[in-house]
DNA sequence: TCAAAAGTGTTTATACTACACCCATGA
DNA sequence: TCATGGGTGTAGTATAAACACTTTTGA
């Protein structure tokens, strides 16, 4: 099946994370400035080596813990496989990105070397990184489509407008706060606190708050068409 | 950032490829019997230890072509990292699994110790490659309905109900002739040849051949909803 | 009482399903 | 001419966008 002399070389395997956030009404990611070479003064993703006894998820949380205070990510899931043989300079090293999600009220103390950059306009990025990042804009703008990831941008309570502003962001378009409500009102996500928010300066009725009434992922939308016959939404 | 000595250690890497295919109006996968330990007599997935001047995908085309006709592939995607520590026994080994598609009117020549044996009913796995398998079946179930994926498993040309038959057996479930065919008319997928089909002895009109307008995967569903304003389906 | 922001009602368009009905063939 | 399988017409329902209108507040 294999011949072991020439196709099994020892190598190396990382776990890198593109953690996205909405800050300041724009999609971020964070990213920490190399202080060394290779790719010294570029900006990389978290992530590291995976360990022996650890699978890629347990070592991208253990990993993140570094930057950012485990409990403040929402969500984890697994992204692709990056293994082109020149990935990065040196012996060869294959890794496993992750996109994870920072609610929006969270504002996580960084270390030094670190910071938030708008996806829109990254800095100059280490090896593959810069591709990482925009295949996690792309997995997360899918799924808040057709799941219930928003809750993994959302506080815990928020009303449609701010709700409206994540999603906007997000996606890179304007949303309607009327119909994204009725979107997700329709598919059972929503739920009203009963509290209300104060109006701000210039007046205004006050607004609703709610919250997603699951906070782990689902798919909401499961067959766009070709349902199972009887299924309804 | 990381202490070498306790981090990084050299660990092998293989590719594994849950190949599906419509065969007998069920959906198999292809599988091989194990000859010698760990696990003899076990079924497992092809692949094998990614070399060192390959990527993920260019591996697990090249060793899918010792099981297949890689021609006869016509679908090729990453599905996920299987990372658990002890995975496997012995040393540690990481696997990027793919789902591959064959085309139902192909009928590869395979070797003595490999076989297709329907998703449903799998027999004794090795290893953790009877989830891969799974998670690739649901992984097709899913792109059947929001991508043009069917003509992965299509021949060129073929009728509705044929067509019918083969979103049935992936799904698991009846799909009406009639609605398929509309759905996928829809959305540009569906391009009539021009040629009819012999009815069989039972008689009947004879069916009109279809073949897919596109050979490579694209999303035809994008936004199930939350559509950026102006894109129309 | 006016401006601002939130929320609701209503119209229109489209997507999808279900099912009745018509069509073209073999026996 | 009948059984069989293929294909179309059409109505009913669900989904969603657009936009006008009402509600509730601050100044």
């Amino acid at each position: 099946m294999l011949n072991a002399t020439t196709a099994s070389l020892p190598l190396a395997h990382e776990v890198l994370a593109a953690v996205l956030q909405v800050r300041q009404e724009s999609l971020q990611v964070l990213l920490w400035e190399r202080g060394m070479e290779p790719h010294a003064h570029r900006w990389s993703l978290p992530g590291g080596r995976l360990r022996a006894d650890e699978d890629v998820e347990s070592s991208i949380r253990r990993q993140l813990a570094e930057k950012v205070d485990v409990r403040q990510v929402s969500h984890v899931e697994q992204l692709a496989v990056f293994s082109a043989p020149d990935r990065v300079p040196g012996p060869r090293v294959i890794a496993t990105a992750f996109l994870c999600l920072v609610p929006s009220h969270m504002d996580p103390e960084l270390p030094d070397d670190t910071a938030w950059h708008p996806v829109e306009s990254l800095p100059h990025t280490a090896f593959d990184h810069g591709a990482i990042v925009l295949r996690a804009r792309n997995r997360l703008r899918a799924k808040l489509s057709y799941t219930n990831i928003g809750f993994a941008l959302a506080p815990p309570a928020f009303t449609i407008s701010a709700l409206r502003e994540l999603y906007s962001a997000a996606l890179g378009y304007r949303v309607s706060a009327t119909n994204l409500q009725r979107v997700l009102a329709r598919r059972g996500l929503l739920a009203p606190t009963g509290e209300t928010s104060r109006p701000g300066r210039a007046g205004g009725r006050p607004a609703a708050q709610f919250r997603f009434a699951d906070t782990s992922m689902a798919v909401t939308d499961p067959f766009a068409v070709l349902r199972p016959p009887g299924e309804r939404r």
